[in-house]
DNA sequence: GCACACAAGATTGTATACGAAATTGGATTG
DNA sequence: CAATCCAATTTCGTATACAATCTTGTGTGC
């Protein structure tokens, strides 16, 4: 028998979906009656699934303000690509020993998705697919713990990404998810292990970390943070 | 302005005290009703801390089944300390360099308290503060996203302990404690880092995960999982 | 014209009510 | 007597209603 999801699960799934593909921006404001609207359903369950999100570090829940699409520091972005840096390279490494023609399969096949939503200019899209990439690892390293912290750490990227990104180089991501998928198929754990290392460490630098030149929201949600 | 806690907040931080000082066994149901009468709050706020703590998996939410306290398997009882022992070594190294003397007066403080508990025969307690402890570290390194898993792995720790905690050898913890606050105070990362790896294992190897010989909980409850 | 006070509106926080699902207990039937 | 079916009870899932709080717009006094 499945696990019969909630429908506030349905919900915060498809907010999260929108968020991966920047969809909704950092800062936005999601009215809890105009959520319910959208879903047609009731206060009740929209309430429920903003706090899975602000339990995900996704939205920002300020008392009697409202839920806000949550606007990751500077800091706070460091946070998360240096827990990236202590999980997901064992991880990758777990991954590699562990990989099957079918985990291969399904790994090229991200990919190659990933390349058409490019084509097509579906950036959102294509940022979605690049996250699902690392997390589909942790999955096939088979360590359910460890896979969710790291999907968390993905999603809280998507924002980070959303607000620090600096243009230049767009494309190198698939370059480096074509050499993990080498490591991968010669099981080289070791290599693994060392290519999802840089990968990150080539994410944060291409972020611009440096001021909080970031503020796409409203002024007043600048100043009263 | 403080942050004004929801009272929602307050209710799951006590459950999860309870929890930690063993007060609530796993596989214990949680009634909304009850749990709402017990705090003089009605079943929208219990509801809402029941799944803040289904969040942090120390809840398991059965679809028109209600809460339990989780009942961590043998399994995921190792990828909870295979992800600790991703994440605390290093922090602990973390610590150990931006280690204050007001910082080590506290974890010093800790050990006193936590020996108190245990002269006193306050095992819960004892064992409460003993997961404060790691806690403190992962503060004092100053991370908060490792923080925040680490506390959430802590907390996991603690039912895990409940489930697959073989006696022999109790006290071996404090011994572990002690070297770490020497390490601390030499500033040593190298030593931190390498004791607190030693102390995860210690602990793991303290467990009984080989079979499913702890159902404390209702016969129902073994049968329907 | 500016600052402050206050009232109107909007939004969240919490409680309650109602419907749905599951469990439980007893009655019926073989 | 055992098994099964059905009703009664309990508990959860969701919607709605009311209260508290914050925002916003207006008016008054200086």
């Amino acid at each position: 028998m499945g696990k019969a999801e909630a429908s506030s699960d349905r919900v915060a799934a498809d907010l999260e979906e929108a968020i991966h593909e920047h969809r909704l921006a950092p800062g936005s404001k999601l009215n809890e009656d105009e959520v319910g609207a959208i879903y047609g359903v009731s206060r009740t369950v929209a309430r429920a699934a903003l706090q899975t999100l602000a339990h995900k570090r996704l939205v920002e829940l300020r008392r009697n303000r409202g839920a806000f699409i949550a606007r990751p520091s500077a800091r706070e972005a460091r946070e998360v690509f240096e827990a990236r840096a202590l999980l997901e390279p064992r991880t990758a490494r777990s991954a590699a020993e562990r990989m099957t023609e079918a985990d291969l399969a399904r790994l090229q096949a991200h990919i190659d998705e990933e390349h058409a939503a490019v084509a097509d200019g579906r950036w959102g899209r294509a940022l979605h697919l690049s996250g699902m990439f690392h997390i589909e690892i942790a999955r096939i390293a088979d360590q359910k713990t460890v896979a969710e912290f790291i999907s968390q750490l993905i999603a809280r990227s998507s924002l980070i990404i959303a607000l620090y990104w600096q243009r230049r180089g767009a494309l190198c991501e698939s370059h480096a998810h074509h050499a993990l998928i080498q490591a991968f198929r010669a099981q080289d754990g070791d290599l693994a292990e060392e290519l999802m290392k840089n990968h990150l460490l080539d994410l944060v630098t291409s972020l611009d970390l440096r001021n909080l030149n970031s503020v796409p929201t409203s002024l007043r949600e600048a100043l009263t943070q």
